[in-house]
RNA sequence: GCCCGAGUAGCUCAGGGGAUAGAGCAACUGCCUCCUAAGCAGUAGGUCGCAGGUUCGAUUCCUGCCUCGGGCGCCA
């Protein structure tokens, strides 16, 4: 708000310099630097050319027209630098932010409306039905719920889809090595050789369809891992029901129509080459049996019926994946924009100062519940959001264990736990937090008040820019930041001190509850825990 | 060879067309007679992989190269 009225001020005061067209490079923009004041503008930089002044001169001159709007909360104008105007704010309107976030609260505060309208299918983890979910598909577990909750927040209808491969060669596979485990018997070549195979097949009744049966044992196993870090999906698509319901039929039978299918070597082929694919791909092998690919080209043909915006987030591994599904949804007539697929880097597990590998064949599996159990659902799935999905994740069991007390997760949890604390003592010695409208906040000074405040106020900015940018870790640092700005001011500004005046501790009572308002929004948004004492 | 991603402090990583590049960990110094020290304050630590280009301005964008990770199946 704030920000839209000084560059609305900007606007005009350029246009009476004789800048006609003002190009949309001129920001407002938070300096990083706080000797830089509140808000800063590049206005005399970007349109120095176009006045035909070099850019101090043009700052020069914008600074005075901006001087005679006299904008509110405006206490000082400076020129910096090559030519930036340092715009310097009263603590008048950090105030009304604070009166802001407390009004609007946990519910309200920092919605955005970008998304409004728009349904986002995601799909995510996925992964084959053929064992325990491990610690690195944990992560897109972690990224697509905590980005389903961001989508959310900022207008979006996101719906989380699993995608069950509950046929085909490898769910085969895998139910002869249950009953070959069973039996007592070595797995077959190139099946599935982890412990939980055997520790199944001791579960599995006698009567029982290994393969159906397997399915269901390991789906269960992933439902409940995700749950146990918050993440749930909306729906469970089941590949072989779609292939029953005939809807893979169809789609080849569009894709036929549509003149990019043909038959070679007994096999039938899809010319993704068209489209910018290395090569044309298999639809149906040799043998008759589909490849994975033309019943999931139908999964995601089906989806567009569900989304506007339709979400893959996939491993590294997968990623040349992405241009043949492309190509397919195009050769149906979709609008490839409206296809969008997160490649996500993988995850390293360290312990004992040794690299794990993961890899459900050999059986060197770090399930997601074993993390969870050594390290608790909320530092693991706070690990996971730590950093860019771009980054090839490395997480160190012993590391985060160890420093268990000391670890990111445990701060801003902690900063919770001390705002809630303040409210039990204050309840202890009968102190009440007076109704908003009728406490003065003009004593909230301290810069360590004022940091807090700034900070609450670039919430929104972090929401959408975790969601545009498809990047929740955003949020966290967000929310780190906010934790540190609170413990600076926690030690430095008491509150229920005897010796803080009464009107200033009604104020710092509410910039308390401010912060409280952040915290929520922040960890909710991480789909972690904010717990009321540690 | 081709296609993705990454190269920023000793380590793990944020950041990103702007003004003196940040955090946590590790190291070193201080701070608990009133709200939780799982905290705070400070010191030290950097040719932002290399070379060009675009720009008023590049660590950020573009190109090339180097290094590391991943992929290049009638597996999924």
């Amino acid at each position: 708000m704030v920000r839209s009225s000084i560059l609305d001020a900007v606007h005009q005061a350029l246009e009476e310099l004789g800048v006609d067209h003002v190009p949309p490079g001129v920001t407002v923009e938070r300096p990083a630097n706080p000797d830089h004041g509140d808000w800063s503008t590049n206005a005399a930089l970007v349109c120095a050319k176009q006045a035909k002044k070099n850019p101090r001169q043009l700052g020069e001159e914008l600074m005075t027209a901006l001087e005679e709007a006299e904008l509110p909360h405006v206490e000082g104008l400076e020129i910096a630098g090559p030519g930036f105007i340092n715009i310097r704010l009263a603590p008048s309107w950090l105030h009304e932010t604070l009166r802001e976030v407390v009004t609007q609260g946990t519910e309200s505060y920092a919605r955005s409306d970008i998304g409004a309208g728009i349904d986002v299918n995601l799909e995510f983890v996925s992964s084959n039905p053929t064992g325990p979910l491990h610690a690195g598909g944990g992560r897109w577990g972690a990224f697509g719920d905590s980005l389903a909750r961001i989508l959310h927040r900022c207008g979006y209808q996101p719906h989380k889809e699993f995608y069950i491969n509950d046929r085909g060669s490898q769910t085969a596979l895998f139910g002869l090595s249950l009953s070959a485990r069973k039996g007592g018997k070595e797995v077959p070549e190139g099946g599935y050789r982890g412990d939980y195979v055997t520790e199944w097949a001791m579960e599995m009744p006698d009567t029982a369809d290994p393969t159906t049966w397997g399915i269901g044992r390991a789906l269960q196993e992933v439902e409940e891992s995700l749950a146990a870090m918050h993440v749930r999906f909306d729906t469970w698509s089941s590949e072989k029901a779609l292939v029953e319901s005939g809807a893979v039929e169809r789609t080849l039978e569009q894709l036929r129509d549509s003149g990019h299918v043909y038959v070679k070597d007994n096999a039938t082929w899809l010319a993704t080459s068209e489209l910018g694919d290395d090569k044309d791909r298999v639809l149906i092998k040799a043998d008759g049996e589909y490849t994975y690919l033309l019943p999931d080209i139908a999964y995601h043909h089906d989806k567009y019926n569900r989304g506007d915006i339709i979400i893959d987030i996939l491993g590294a591994d997968h990623h040349g994946y992405v241009p043949r599904m492309r190509a397919a949804l195009i050769f149906l007539g979709h609008e490839p924009n409206e296809y969008e697929a997160i490649i996500g880097q993988n995850v390293k597990l360290m312990r004992g100062g040794e690299e794990v590998k993961l890899s459900k064949r050999t059986g060197d599996i770090i399930a997601v519940d074993e993390l969870i159990s050594e390290l608790g659902p909320d530092v693991t799935r706070f690990a996971y959001l730590l950093q860019s999905i771009d980054t090839t994740q490395t997480i160190d069991i012993d590391l985060w264990k160890a420093q268990a007390s000391e670890n990111p997760v445990f701060y801003v949890q902690y900063a919770h736990a001390r705002i809630h604390a303040i409210g039990v003592e204050a309840a202890r010695r009968g102190i009440e937090r007076h109704r908003l409208e009728q406490v003065d906040l003009s004593g909230l000074v301290d810069p360590n008040e004022l940091a807090v405040l700034r900070h609450l106020l670039e919430l929104e900015d972090a929401l959408v820019s975790a969601a545009r940018d498809r990047a929740p870790h955003r949020m966290t640092t967000w929310v780190r930041e906010l934790a540190a700005g609170f413990h600076s001011f926690y030690t430095h500004c008491p509150v229920l001190r005897s010796d803080v005046d009464p009107q200033l501790q009604q104020a710092r009572l509410w910039l308390v509850e401010a912060c409280r308002v952040g915290l929520s929004i922040g960890l909710d948004l991480l789909g972690v825990e904010a717990p009321e004492r540690m």
